[in-house]
DNA sequence: CGCCAGGCTATCC
DNA sequence: GGATAGCATGGC
Protein backbone atom coordinates (compact mmCIF):
# COMPACT_ATOMS: atom_id res chain seq x y z
CA UNK A 1 0.00 0.00 0.00
CA UNK A 2 1.03 3.55 -0.64
CA UNK A 3 -0.25 6.24 -0.25
CA UNK A 4 -1.04 10.08 -1.97
CA UNK A 5 -0.68 13.35 -0.50
CA UNK A 6 -1.91 16.33 -1.55
CA UNK A 7 -0.04 19.53 -0.34
CA UNK A 8 0.45 21.81 -3.19
CA UNK A 9 3.59 22.11 -5.62
CA UNK A 10 6.16 19.79 -4.11
CA UNK A 11 9.55 18.63 -4.89
CA UNK A 12 10.39 16.29 -2.42
CA UNK A 13 14.56 16.71 -4.08
CA UNK A 14 14.15 19.67 -2.20
CA UNK A 15 14.94 17.14 1.24
CA UNK A 16 18.39 16.04 0.89
CA UNK A 17 19.73 19.05 0.04
CA UNK A 18 17.74 21.88 2.25
CA UNK A 19 20.37 21.46 4.84
CA UNK A 20 17.96 20.26 7.21
CA UNK A 21 18.32 16.11 7.13
CA UNK A 22 21.21 14.40 5.95
CA UNK A 23 20.06 10.38 5.34
CA UNK A 24 17.83 10.94 2.56
CA UNK A 25 19.20 10.29 -1.39
CA UNK A 26 18.87 11.31 -4.28
CA UNK A 27 16.70 8.99 -7.23
CA UNK A 28 15.81 9.41 -10.59
CA UNK A 29 12.27 9.61 -9.66
CA UNK A 30 12.43 11.28 -6.09
CA UNK A 31 14.04 10.80 -3.18
CA UNK A 32 14.58 7.69 -0.44
CA UNK A 33 15.52 6.52 2.99
CA UNK A 34 16.56 3.59 4.73
CA UNK A 35 16.34 4.85 8.24
CA UNK A 36 12.48 5.55 9.03
CA UNK A 37 9.82 2.88 9.02
CA UNK A 38 11.40 0.48 7.10
CA UNK A 39 12.49 2.80 4.22
CA UNK A 40 10.85 4.46 1.55
CA UNK A 41 10.32 6.04 -1.77
CA UNK A 42 9.34 9.89 -2.19
CA UNK A 43 8.28 11.30 -5.21
CA UNK A 44 6.67 14.09 -6.47
CA UNK A 45 3.44 13.32 -8.11
CA UNK A 46 1.01 16.19 -9.51
CA UNK A 47 0.41 18.82 -7.14
CA UNK A 48 1.63 16.56 -4.30
CA UNK A 49 3.68 13.43 -2.76
CA UNK A 50 3.70 9.65 -3.37
CA UNK A 51 4.94 7.90 -0.53
CA UNK A 52 5.78 4.39 -0.70
CA UNK A 53 5.32 1.55 1.13
CA UNK A 54 2.89 3.34 3.72
CA UNK A 55 0.92 1.16 6.04
CA UNK A 56 -2.00 3.33 7.76
CA UNK A 57 0.27 3.72 10.62
CA UNK A 58 2.99 5.00 8.52
CA UNK A 59 0.40 7.26 7.15
CA UNK A 60 0.34 9.69 9.86
CA UNK A 61 4.05 9.57 10.37
CA UNK A 62 5.10 10.96 7.10
CA UNK A 63 2.08 13.25 7.53
CA UNK A 64 4.06 15.13 10.69
CA UNK A 65 7.39 14.41 9.29
CA UNK A 66 6.76 16.24 6.04
CA UNK A 67 4.39 18.75 8.09
CA UNK A 68 2.03 18.37 5.30
CA UNK A 69 -1.10 19.90 6.84
CA UNK A 70 0.68 23.26 6.95
CA UNK A 71 0.05 26.01 4.16
CA UNK A 72 3.58 28.58 4.41
CA UNK A 73 2.39 30.51 1.90
CA UNK A 74 -0.75 30.78 3.94
CA UNK A 75 1.68 31.30 7.05
CA UNK A 76 4.20 33.68 5.42
CA UNK A 77 1.99 35.98 3.27
CA UNK A 78 1.80 38.75 6.65
CA UNK A 79 5.78 39.36 6.42
CA UNK A 80 6.42 37.65 2.78
CA UNK A 81 8.17 40.88 1.49
CA UNK A 82 10.17 40.84 -2.06
CA UNK A 83 13.58 38.83 -1.01
CA UNK A 84 11.10 36.37 0.67
CA UNK A 85 8.63 36.20 -1.89
CA UNK A 86 11.71 35.56 -4.38
CA UNK A 87 13.25 32.61 -2.16
CA UNK A 88 9.54 30.90 -2.10
CA UNK A 89 9.42 30.74 -5.82
CA UNK A 90 12.54 29.61 -6.01
CA UNK A 91 11.64 26.41 -3.62
CA UNK A 92 8.36 25.31 -4.69
CA UNK A 93 6.98 22.50 -1.89
CA UNK A 94 10.06 23.13 0.61
CA UNK A 95 8.78 21.34 3.52
CA UNK A 96 10.41 22.19 7.55
CA UNK A 97 10.66 18.57 8.92
CA UNK A 98 9.59 17.01 11.97
CA UNK A 99 12.44 14.73 12.16
CA UNK A 100 13.26 12.58 15.04
CA UNK A 101 14.51 14.25 18.15
CA UNK A 102 18.12 12.09 18.89
CA UNK A 103 18.72 12.13 15.11
CA UNK A 104 18.57 15.80 15.15
CA UNK A 105 21.01 16.31 17.98
CA UNK A 106 23.17 14.70 16.24
CA UNK A 107 23.27 16.13 12.84
CA UNK A 108 23.88 19.40 14.03
CA UNK A 109 25.90 18.36 16.88
CA UNK A 110 28.14 17.14 13.52
CA UNK A 111 27.23 20.24 11.61
CA UNK A 112 29.03 22.63 13.82
CA UNK A 113 32.42 24.17 12.22
CA UNK A 114 31.91 21.39 9.48
CA UNK A 115 31.33 20.97 6.38
CA UNK A 116 27.64 19.82 5.04
CA UNK A 117 29.63 16.93 2.51
CA UNK A 118 31.06 15.54 5.65
CA UNK A 119 27.54 15.86 7.86
CA UNK A 120 25.98 13.49 5.51
CA UNK A 121 29.22 11.08 5.61
CA UNK A 122 29.23 10.77 9.64
CA UNK A 123 25.26 10.51 9.70
CA UNK A 124 25.56 7.15 7.31
CA UNK A 125 28.83 6.58 9.29
CA UNK A 126 26.40 6.74 12.54
CA UNK A 127 23.47 5.03 11.22
CA UNK A 128 25.20 1.57 11.05
CA UNK A 129 25.79 1.64 15.38
CA UNK A 130 22.07 1.48 15.04
CA UNK A 131 19.69 -1.97 14.87
CA UNK A 132 17.72 -3.23 12.17
CA UNK A 133 18.58 -0.07 9.57
CA UNK A 134 17.14 2.23 12.21
CA UNK A 135 18.84 5.40 13.81
CA UNK A 136 20.80 4.79 16.88
CA UNK A 137 19.57 5.06 20.14
CA UNK A 138 20.86 7.45 22.48
CA UNK A 139 21.72 4.59 24.36
CA UNK A 140 23.57 3.46 21.87
CA UNK A 141 25.67 5.90 20.84
CA UNK A 142 26.28 5.77 24.78
CA UNK A 143 27.64 2.00 24.31
CA UNK A 144 29.75 3.40 21.12
CA UNK A 145 32.12 5.07 23.33
CA UNK A 146 34.04 8.18 22.39
CA UNK A 147 36.68 6.06 20.91
CA UNK A 148 33.77 4.98 18.57
CA UNK A 149 31.93 8.15 17.97
CA UNK A 150 36.05 9.58 17.03
CA UNK A 151 36.18 6.84 14.73
CA UNK A 152 32.73 7.56 12.83
CA UNK A 153 34.66 11.17 11.99
CA UNK A 154 33.26 13.17 14.76
CA UNK A 155 36.74 14.87 15.64
CA UNK A 156 36.56 17.26 18.55
CA UNK A 157 32.79 17.03 18.79
CA UNK A 158 32.89 13.07 19.74
CA UNK A 159 32.51 13.72 23.27
CA UNK A 160 30.36 16.67 23.09
CA UNK A 161 27.93 13.89 21.37
CA UNK A 162 28.72 11.08 23.99
CA UNK A 163 27.70 13.15 26.82
CA UNK A 164 24.36 14.89 25.25
CA UNK A 165 23.30 11.03 24.54
CA UNK A 166 23.99 10.18 28.04
CA UNK A 167 21.56 13.02 28.59
CA UNK A 168 18.91 12.25 26.79
CA UNK A 169 19.07 8.39 28.12
CA UNK A 170 18.51 10.14 31.36
CA UNK A 171 15.15 12.03 30.24
CA UNK A 172 16.35 15.13 28.32
CA UNK A 173 14.23 13.45 25.21
CA UNK A 174 11.66 15.06 23.41
CA UNK A 175 8.89 14.12 26.16
CA UNK A 176 10.69 16.98 28.17
CA UNK A 177 10.41 19.57 25.70
CA UNK A 178 6.39 19.22 25.67
CA UNK A 179 4.47 22.24 26.46
CA UNK A 180 7.61 24.31 26.88
CA UNK A 181 7.56 28.23 25.35
CA UNK A 182 10.28 28.68 22.73
CA UNK A 183 12.64 30.12 25.58
CA UNK A 184 11.93 27.55 27.36
CA UNK A 185 12.94 25.03 24.91
CA UNK A 186 15.78 27.12 24.09
CA UNK A 187 17.25 26.79 27.70
CA UNK A 188 16.86 23.36 27.68
CA UNK A 189 18.33 22.70 24.38
CA UNK A 190 21.63 24.81 25.17
CA UNK A 191 22.20 22.41 28.16
CA UNK A 192 24.28 20.04 25.80
CA UNK A 193 27.37 20.18 25.26
CA UNK A 194 28.48 20.67 22.03
CA UNK A 195 24.77 23.00 21.16
CA UNK A 196 25.65 26.32 21.12
CA UNK A 197 22.22 29.42 19.85
CA UNK A 198 22.17 28.37 16.06
CA UNK A 199 22.09 24.46 16.80
CA UNK A 200 19.83 24.70 18.94
CA UNK A 201 17.78 26.33 17.08
CA UNK A 202 17.95 23.78 14.25
CA UNK A 203 17.02 21.21 16.92
CA UNK A 204 13.98 23.14 17.79
CA UNK A 205 12.91 24.20 14.30
CA UNK A 206 14.39 20.57 12.34
CA UNK A 207 12.89 18.35 14.77
CA UNK A 208 10.61 20.15 17.27
CA UNK A 209 8.46 22.05 15.40
CA UNK A 210 9.05 25.80 16.64
CA UNK A 211 8.86 27.61 14.01
CA UNK A 212 9.72 30.60 15.66
CA UNK A 213 13.30 29.56 15.56
CA UNK A 214 15.90 31.31 13.51
CA UNK A 215 19.09 29.72 13.44
CA UNK A 216 21.93 32.11 12.19
CA UNK A 217 24.76 30.76 10.57
CA UNK A 218 27.28 31.87 8.10
CA UNK A 219 24.91 31.97 4.95
CA UNK A 220 22.47 33.56 6.82
CA UNK A 221 24.82 36.03 8.17
CA UNK A 222 25.44 37.38 4.31
CA UNK A 223 22.18 36.31 3.10
CA UNK A 224 20.59 38.88 5.65
CA UNK A 225 23.05 41.38 4.98
CA UNK A 226 22.77 41.28 1.10
CA UNK A 227 18.91 40.66 0.94
CA UNK A 228 17.85 43.07 4.29
CA UNK A 229 21.00 45.24 5.09
CA UNK A 230 20.51 43.38 8.30
CA UNK A 231 24.20 43.23 9.69
CA UNK A 232 25.91 42.52 12.91
CA UNK A 233 26.74 39.58 15.16
CA UNK A 234 24.21 36.40 15.11
CA UNK A 235 22.03 37.37 18.08
CA UNK A 236 21.63 40.68 16.60
CA UNK A 237 20.92 39.49 13.42
CA UNK A 238 18.49 36.51 15.01
CA UNK A 239 16.26 39.16 16.76
CA UNK A 240 15.61 41.42 14.19
CA UNK A 241 14.78 38.50 11.64
CA UNK A 242 12.30 37.32 14.15
CA UNK A 243 10.70 40.79 14.66
CA UNK A 244 10.51 40.41 11.04
CA UNK A 245 9.15 37.49 10.24
CA UNK A 246 7.44 36.70 13.58
CA UNK A 247 5.53 33.21 14.42
CA UNK A 248 6.74 31.26 11.47
CA UNK A 249 10.39 32.84 11.23
CA UNK A 250 12.03 29.58 11.04
CA UNK A 251 9.91 28.91 8.29
CA UNK A 252 11.23 32.04 6.39
CA UNK A 253 14.36 31.27 6.85
CA UNK A 254 14.19 27.71 5.66
CA UNK A 255 13.19 29.53 2.36
CA UNK A 256 15.85 32.06 2.33
CA UNK A 257 18.80 29.75 3.15
CA UNK A 258 18.17 27.50 0.71
CA UNK A 259 17.47 29.54 -2.15
CA UNK A 260 20.45 31.99 -1.31
CA UNK A 261 22.65 29.17 -1.33
CA UNK A 262 21.52 28.05 -4.32
CA UNK A 263 22.23 31.30 -5.80
CA UNK A 264 18.78 31.90 -6.56
CA UNK A 265 18.72 35.70 -4.60
CA UNK A 266 21.50 37.20 -4.63
CA UNK A 267 23.08 39.50 -8.13
CA UNK A 268 26.52 37.80 -7.36
CA UNK A 269 25.73 34.05 -7.09
CA UNK A 270 26.30 32.37 -4.17
CA UNK A 271 26.03 28.70 -5.34
CA UNK A 272 30.21 29.71 -6.51
CA UNK A 273 30.37 30.13 -2.65
CA UNK A 274 29.14 26.85 -2.45
CA UNK A 275 31.16 24.95 -3.91
CA UNK A 276 31.14 21.32 -4.11
CA UNK A 277 29.85 20.96 -0.94
CA UNK A 278 26.66 21.39 -2.77
CA UNK A 279 26.80 18.21 -4.89
CA UNK A 280 26.35 14.54 -3.47
C1' DC B 1 50.85 22.81 1.20
C1' DG B 2 47.25 26.30 3.25
C1' DC B 3 42.48 27.38 3.82
C1' DC B 4 37.85 26.45 4.79
C1' DA B 5 33.61 24.15 6.66
C1' DG B 6 25.42 25.36 9.09
C1' DG B 7 30.04 26.78 15.72
C1' DC B 8 31.11 25.83 20.33
C1' DT B 9 34.03 26.04 24.43
C1' DA B 10 37.47 27.85 27.28
C1' DT B 11 39.82 31.76 28.51
C1' DC B 12 41.02 36.26 28.39
C1' DC B 13 39.61 41.32 29.71
C1' DG C 1 29.03 41.54 29.57
C1' DG C 2 32.20 41.16 24.79
C1' DA C 3 36.23 39.54 22.13
C1' DT C 4 39.58 35.93 20.75
C1' DA C 5 42.10 31.30 19.82
C1' DG C 6 41.70 26.47 19.34
C1' DC C 7 39.54 22.73 17.77
C1' DA C 8 39.56 16.93 14.43
C1' DT C 9 38.85 15.85 9.95
C1' DG C 10 38.67 15.87 5.01
C1' DG C 11 38.00 18.33 0.46
C1' DC C 12 39.74 21.63 -2.55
Amino acid sequence: MDARYLCGRTDPLLVPEGGQAFLWKREQNGISCSHLRGGVLVRACGEGLCIAPCTAEDASFWRNYFDLDSDYADLLSPVADAPLTAAMAACPGLRVLRQPFFETICAFISSSHNALSRIRTIMQNLLLLGENGSFPLAEQIERAGVKGLERVGLGYRAPYLYKSACMVREGLNESAFAGLSYEQALSQMLRFPGVGEKVADCVLLFSLGYRQAFPVDVWMLRAMEELYGIGGKPAKVKLRAMDRFGENAGIAQAYLFHAFRTGSLSAQSAAGRAGSTYST
